[in-house]
Parts: structure tokens; sequence; C-alpha cells
DNA sequence: TTACGCGTGTGCAAGCGTGCAGTCATGCAA
DNA sequence: TTGCATGACTGCACGCTTGCACACGCGTAA
């Protein structure tokens, strides 16, 4: 009966109607302005309730976003950090983790059009920055666990918890800066290229000025 | 017809106003817990309608901190930068910074009672995190006029509003890190003498990982 | 096929937060 | 003292968001 892999009826049920809910709010937040479409509207044209539309996203603005159904939970990051962390040098690796929990690139046209809507409203962007802070403290346990085997952090110097809240925190600055540098409104015609480079810019950014300070 | 320096009745009156609105949020809260409040009972108490406490407070939260009438203004930070950001260290400079927007101490006693408030609503420590990052944009104008008077930032290696940006989202980092601290539950009883010096520490321990990550 | 358990959709009521417009008090100048 | 301009307080209407309770249909085991 499904179509997919071992997709249920109701599991893509669920997925049609969110898919239905992120298309609508986004075509029309494009069209019309984002405090110019309630969230009555865009649940009437996704043909469900307003109750059922909070089911589905906890702000008018994550719909827009499309937020993935759930942030990487503790397994995947564990998994992520295990495959990736090899470079052997800690800003790299928890940038790239950090990174990692957001690099849910939907196909390209709506990945524009989301970036676009981001461009074009503040709060879009603030909802973004702060999903990066929302995650920081499930990152800092994940690398705190892995500094205990850092021989950098083994002699007793830092608190390892502590190292590792700093670590996450300077590390999701750098995601921060590449998402406002992604969605500025005097940036060129940016692409999903640009969007993907700028990561890589802000932590490359970030060593510089840290050497400076030094 | 003043009795304070110059105020006249309705300055006098605001600020009345404000302070009943902060001290009966404040009071509620740390008696029946903030969600068992409602922004009615709050506005009863001060003798206002439930809009004049919006006009006061922008939320809840906002309302049991207490926020300040104003962050302090573009004048005000750099009338600040210029009088102490002469220690010739960046972090240094631009961390106390930071530092000082936050650094309107009510007497101690409902110093405290706030921050008992905080340690017990995640939603306060939250709203204070956020005021943080709202800064950030403002204060990085700011570093990246004296930055252009640094010699370190003057090769063109990098682009000066980028590295402000940076300093700014590393050093305010440190201001989170040193907030959380200063609100954990497992924290020793901290007084206003933990929460001042905080934010040292966090500045320090900030300096040691980035020497490590070297 | 039937019957049951459970997840999902929905309506309802309440609280939060904001723009608008009307009323009233304050501050100021004549 | 009087009159006016300005700003504060308020009610109202609306939109956002959530908890609760109920109904319905899917999944499943017999």
């Amino acid at each position: 009966m499904t179509s997919g892999t071992g997709e249920t009826l109701r599991t893509r049920k669920q997925r049609q109607t969110r898919e239905a809910i992120h298309h609508a709010a986004l075509r029309r937040v494009l069209d019309e302005g984002i405090d110019n479409v309630t969230v009555a509207e865009i649940s009437a044209e996704a043909n469900v309730s307003t109750r059922t539309f909070f089911n589905y996203f906890p702000t008018k603005e994550d719909a827009v976003l499309g937020l993935p159904e759930e942030i990487a939970d503790d397994d995947a990051i564990e998994a992520f950090i295990d495959r990736e962390c090899s470079s052997g040098d800690l800003v790299t690796d928890v940038s790239h983790l950090v990174r990692s929990v957001f690099a849910v690139t939907p196909n390209g046209e709506t990945f524009e059009r989301i970036r676009e809507a981001m461009t074009r409203h503040p709060q879009l962007r603030r909802r973004q920055l702060q999903r990066v802070t929302a995650i920081e403290q499930r990152l800092s346990r994940t690398v705190a666990g892995h500094l205990r085997t850092d021989h950098r952090f083994s002699d007793g110097d830092v608190d390892v918890d502590d190292a590792a809240r700093v670590i996450v925190m300077v590390c999701s600055s750098a995601m921060r800066l590449a998402i406002q540098n992604a969605t500025r409104n005097d940036a060129e015609a940016g692409s999903a290229e640009t969007a993907e480079h700028a990561f890589d810019q802000a932590v490359e950014l970030l060593r510089k000025v840290i050497r400076k300070l030094q």
C-alpha cells in the first residue's frame, strides 16, 4: 500500500500535511509579506484547522522556514561526530557539527525561496539564529564527552564541561555569522553555492581573528 | 515641586508606575510561579490596565526582570568605550563593553530576588540571554569604528566590519556563559559577589580555551 | 470481519501581545 | 489663571499560541 520505503498511510498523510502547510506559508509570505498573512489564511489554503497548524509548527515563522520534523537527536549527533570529527582540529570539527544540524537542504528551488523570504523578513532570520542557540546545550554535552579523550584538555587546567560550552558557543557564533552573511540585503544574488561557502568563510574568518587577538 | 534632581511630576509618576509593575510582577512570580500568574493579575496589583502594562514592558518576562528604561544608546556606548577601552587587549575591552550594557545593578536585595527568579524559571534566563544577542549588531558598529584605528587590523587582511562582528559575538558568548553560570541550579548560594565575578571568570576561561585551540 | 487502542484533527476557551482611536492629565506659555 | 499642545492611560479588536477534551479514522490482533 505504501509507495515508498515502508511508509504507512498515516505517515504519508502526515508528511503531506506538513508540506502543504509549509508551501502555503512560504508562497503567501513571499506574495504578500509575512505581516499581511494570518495563520488562519495559511491554514485554510492547506485545508487544516489553525489548531492543526500549530500541531505541526510551533510558530508562523517556523512554518515558512519549514523546519525538519525534529532537530537531530543525541544519537544522530553522536554518530556524526564519530564519522566526521577526525581532522584533529577542534574548531573545524565542532563547526562542522554545528553546521550539520542545519544541513537539511531541500531541493534547490525551495531553498532559494526560503532564503529570499529570510532576506526580506528579519523575523525569519532571527528565528533561524535562535535555533542555533537552542541546540547549544545539547551540543555542549556531546562535545564535552569527546573533550575527555582530548590530550589538550586532560591536564585539568580547565573544567571540561565549561570548555565544551565555550567551544560550542564560539563555533555557533560562526554559524550565526554565516547565516547573517547569506541573508544580507546587499548580498549578490547568492545562490546555494554562496550559502554553502558562507559557513566555511565564517570559520576561516573566526580563525584569523582569533589569531590576531593573541 | 520635584523631590529629586529636576524630576518632573510626569517623570516621577512614570518611574513609580514602572517600579510598581516590576515589583508586583517579581513578587507574584516568586510567590506563585511565572505560569500561575497572569498579566491581568499583575496589572491589577499595580493599579494599571493591561494595556498600560505593555506600554512599560514588552513582555511579562521583562516586567519580572525589570529592564532599565532603555538599553544604553550609541552615545553612551561611545563614551564608555572611550573611557574604558584602553587596556590594549581587545577581548578585555569588548568584554567590558558588553558587560556594561547590563551593569544596571539595582539594590542588592532586589538583585538577589531577580536572580532567584531567573534560576527558578528558565524562560527568564533565556530572555536575558536574548537581550545580549539583541545588542550585538549595535555593538558591532561601535567596535568596527575603533578597530579602524587598531594597527593589528589596518593591514587589510580581514574586513574590519566582519572582524568586529566576530569579536563581539565571541565576547558576548562569554557574557552568556557568565549569565548561565550565575543562574545554575547547582550554584552555591551565589550572592552578588559571585555574580560579579562570574563574568571575569568567563572571560578568563574563554582566553584559556582560545589558547588551547591554537 | 470485527473490535479495540491509539494517534491525529478539531473546536473551544484562555492568555499573551499590538495597533488604533478616544479621553484625560500634565506641562507650558500667555 | 487660563488655554493649548503634548503625551500617558485606557478600551477595543485582532492575531498569535497553547491546554484540554472530544470525535474520528488508521493500524492491528483475533
